[in-house]
DNA sequence: AGCATTTTTGCATTCGTATGCAATATGTGT
DNA sequence: ACACATATTGCATACGAATGCAAAAATGCT
């Protein structure tokens, strides 16, 4: 197979040739900034408009030895959060002309393969926008000399790049909310264990659960997957001590979990069982939702990441940098709502403790 | 800006002069089918292991003049069908060893940067994922002797390749499923008038249902976005002879549309109203929506876009093929049920008028 | 006009790999 | 051991654009 020959397209040569220049001056033309008059500018744009010749990224990223090439790993498109951050990235990159070379799929255990591709396209940098990778790909990458920012998620050895939330303090905001609402029993439904911003999460929540006098939370895996979230949320829902209140992970899950809660279980929503999410995704703003969550600063997230990229892709320098932004809990209509401490800021919901 | 300067990378040469061989040699070890014995292969692999080489894909393409890249573009990744779509895609293009290069984002009017990103990569081939686009790039990119492919639309001049389903006969389907379930009145709220997936879904729609004597539907415009699908329905059912049926173009929109009918006017449905939709996306699953609706063959639909790329790009040929699907009208809660007609195929129910 | 400066230009080389061709090594059959 | 076929190897060149350098042209100044 494979056998297929390629139109064989206009070379920089063939402009010159036209235009009657030197091969040097039409790439002086497509070189911001280089050194070319006016003159030959304009017999170099005519020519090459005439032939319709665009300057080969392939041969200019062999000598400059930059791709122009962004790799961005996200394992999971199905979260509607992922989606939303692809958008967004691929607009800022474009911005500062870059290229998005995606890869999705999980590859939990040989992110081989992967690796191989990216230093075989000599990406200029990564981002790793996905919370089940393995931690290894990072480091290697970042051995390697490319910068690589990890989006949504943090290692132990800070030697990469991250961009994240305030989990930790997200957890937290979700318990105080619970309890103002008068909450007694408390249940938990987790992403993928191993991860930092499941762990962040629910160390704060039950940190403050704690505080208050509740050492007994029901956690269920939900693996950041509907099925086993919803899986997780059957289990949960059938014990005797149920909760009634119920932070799950991210919104992804806490959709499932809704559905499961009200017409397998027949639970008013909030009133036999409050739901809090996290990430304020699309759907959770949808009225036959409208989960009460944690949101993740999307936009500013995203423009963090490119930003750390772009500053080490230009200094040459890759000292790791540790972003971490704050979100809101956006209050709506699966959680029981506290009698104070909820302000209103154009339109939206805020559960903001002490200001009410 | 955009002064720094990256690690040089082993080349083939270096690992050559460590192997005591030819860069020849090296290249060879690489290329699958080459010449080279297993005794200097040896060599060579344990010196590239050593040094950590692997063939720079940047030179590689120069010189073979294929990128092994496939460019898609994608103008809304917020309906979720086509996140879906784009990780299938990933899916697909790693196993037939490709790279997916992403463009995102409106592009209506002027496509002419997308266009030239796309032909300064050399991308070997182009998907168009997207309703939204100008049929200019296509044929431009066509011109160029770049396979592309439309996914999910097609165009009047046949001359590019595509994949779509059969939309005619699914907006018959709907029809004849609505009419089936004894409904008097009939509305439509569209996606984007002038794409060919809106048309033809509602030709087929306002076919079937003429020949049934109903030729006055209500139509509004949704425009494939949320809040338009959102007004366009406020003003539907506002009107004093509002529809007891209503067909939305896709199931983005008939989400939004169900939110609306439900919580704003509190209808029930499907008791005062029936909704369908187009797509059978995730969402549409969910319980709380429970949306009645064709479905698209994604996985199939996405395997027939990378099989005409590949055979475009091996053969040379770039003479424009359509594959057809069909797909199914998925029954669940979100419109009424006819007594026949209905059948259940492993777990799922399906309208197949004739067939009760 | 004459000289010093600055700007523009072309030449030649470079990036890292693939590949046609000729040279060499290996293998076969007698 | 010989002639011959076959499998490997290295040499040299090509891919298309960028860039240091020196030559050439344009400009400024007196």
């Amino acid at each position: 197979m494979d056998s297929g020959v390629k139109k064989p397209g206009v070379t920089s040569s063939q402009v010159a040739r036209r235009a009657g220049v030197s091969q040097s001056a039409v790439s002086r033309t497509f070189t911001p900034g280089a050194s070319i008059s006016p003159k030959t500018r304009e017999k170099v744009m005519a020519a090459a408009q005439e032939l319709g010749y665009r300057p080969n990224a392939i041969a200019r990223s062999l000598i400059t030895n930059r791709s122009r090439i962004i790799a961005v790993v996200m394992a999971y498109l199905e979260n509607l959060f992922y989606p939303d951050v692809l958008e967004e990235l691929g607009r800022l990159l474009v911005k500062e002309n870059y290229r998005l070379l995606l890869f999705t799929g999980h590859m939990d255990r040989d992110s081989d393969p992967v690796f191989d591709q990216l230093m075989q396209y000599r990406v200029d940098g990564i981002i790793l926008a996905s919370t089940t990778l393995s931690s290894h790909l990072s480091e290697e990458c970042a051995t390697a000399g490319i910068p690589v920012v990890l989006f949504n998620r943090t290692t132990e050895r800070d030697a990469v790049s991250s961009v994240t939330t305030r989990n930790r303090e997200g957890g937290r905001r979700v318990a105080e909310f619970l309890l103002a609402g008068g909450h007694k029993r408390f249940g938990y439904i987790s992403g993928v264990e191993s991860s930092s911003t499941n762990r962040d999460r629910f160390v704060g929540y039950r940190e403050a659960l704690v505080e208050a006098g509740h050492d007994d939370i029901v956690v269920g895996v939900g693996n950041y997957d509907r099925a086993e979230a919803e899986a997780a949320a059957r289990e949960m829902l059938s014990r005797p001590d149920r909760p009634d209140a119920l932070f799950v992970a991210n919104d992804h899950m806490a959709v499932a979990v809704m559905d499961v809660a009200r017409y397998e279980f027949g639970l008013s929503i909030p009133e036999d069982l409050s739901i809090v999410g996290y990430d304020d995704v699309g759907a959770a703003r949808w009225t036959a939702y409208g989960i009460t969550s944690m949101s993740q600063p999307l936009k500013r997230m995203v423009e963090a990441t490119v930003n750390i990229l772009m500053s080490q892709i230009s200094s040459g320098e890759i000292e790791a940098e540790h972003r971490i932004l704050s979100g809101e809990l956006m209050v709506r209509t699966s959680a029981r709502v506290p009698k104070s401490g909820v302000v209103e800021i154009d339109g939206r919901r805020i559960y903001k403790p002490g200001k009410s």
